[in-house]
DNA sequence: TGGCCTGATATACCAAGGTATAGGGTCGGC
DNA sequence: GCCGACCCTATACCTTGGTATATCAGGCCA
């Protein structure tokens, strides 16, 4: 596990992107009413030059911005890895909109005038499925600072053990002895963490997304 | 492999269910100009008792349906174990229903007038995805008739063992002798045609989903 | 009743995996 | 030049896994 585990339970955030200072503060109040901390921006560049806090979060997103449009920003975002859940509001939306909305993993997209309770409902699903990908990331991030301590050789024979290899094929296959593949082995299964063959097997698979087929 | 991938290739349908002949023929018109075959229905019910091709397909389904709703009927064929991806179309649409049905997995949502191209694309869209999720259920019907033929111990020898334990282990577990877990073992790989040890554990996984975390 | 499947077990043997100890070499940095 | 990494190898020993052959018992069905 990470740091991050043994620190006090993390405050989700909410960032709010507007340029109505108006509406900005009506959502950060509403969302203030039921614990959850906003975090007001007034334009796609403010938010991206402040930085977002190391917790579960979600962007509260007008699709008309000033500038670009919400939808393009949210290209932006995914392209730029930055993965937070988007709830978007809009005053003149169309169905076009929603559907392309929906399509790039919006959480929900509302059209005004919405009910406060479907605004919150929507956060705090985006805040759900944000903390779901950050457990996941972080797992994800110990295994491969585990892998990343591996030697070339290692990480060879890690791939042929869990592709299923004898010793005996793999020190065929990379022109070594048996003894020594046995010694990268041991090392692997180590460094790793794993404490079966499954779970070295398991362990390759999270790091080798598409590797099957 | 199962019996399908032997046959010829299979020839995508797209079902259009819609209460007005006159869009139903135009419709399926457009389809047939494409080189898809196109299954008219005038209701969900007579869609549901005409027997479905076994092959990739696609629904395309007007959100007002004579009776229920569509996007009801869309909830009641996930509920019923029908996978097929839909092709919304409406006269009458507004964006939380685009977003209802977008969030449970439509391809597209299209409101007329729409172009004709992109309700091909979309449908294209929906075969295509339908040709995965089928490839993807074949594959997994092959494993589970292979571990149906497991006998019960077979069953709980291969979960000890794609878990990591060690023979002995097992034979505690089970109150066998390590002999017998053995023998079973032997079976498993044979009967499951898993040709390592790491393969075996992939098939458990396949089979296992959610047996993680 | 006899045949078949399932399950359990044993002996014996061989192959593969794992560990410990003890070397050897190259290469880059201090 | 020494140190530390990475890499390779060997001997020796033990554990684990895999296979073959054979036996025994209960349940089920024709």
């Amino acid at each position: 596990m990470t740091d991050r585990s043994a620190m006090a339970v993390e405050t989700p955030f909410v960032a709010i992107i507007d340029d109505d200072p108006s509406i900005r503060e009506s959502l950060a109040s509403l969302l203030r009413s039921v614990g959850l901390a906003p975090l007001p921006f007034a334009s796609a560049q403010e938010f991206l030059h402040h930085r977002r806090p190391d917790a579960p979060g979600c962007l509260v997103l007008d699709v008309r911005l000033p500038g670009q449009s919400g939808l393009e920003f949210q290209r932006e975002l995914a392209g730029a890895g930055i993965h937070l859940p988007v709830v978007f509001i809009t005053g003149h939306g169309d169905i076009p909109m929603s559907v392309t909305a929906m399509k790039a993993g919006a959480v929900e997209f509302l059209a005004k005038p919405f009910r406060d309770q479907d605004l919150i409902d929507a956060v705090h699903t985006g805040i759900e499925r944000d903390r779901d990908r950050r457990r996941a990331m972080d797992a994800l991030s110990d295994l491969r600072g585990r892998f990343r301590s591996l030697t070339p050789r290692e990480r060879e024979v890690m791939g042929l053990v869990a592709a299923g290899q004898l010793n005996k094929q793999i020190a065929a296959e990379l022109r070594l002895s048996e003894i020594t593949v046995k010694v990268h082995r041991a090392s692997v299964m180590r460094k790793m963490q794993a404490k079966s063959l499954p779970d070295l097997v398991r362990i390759a698979d999270k790091l080798a997304p598409g590797g099957d087929s």
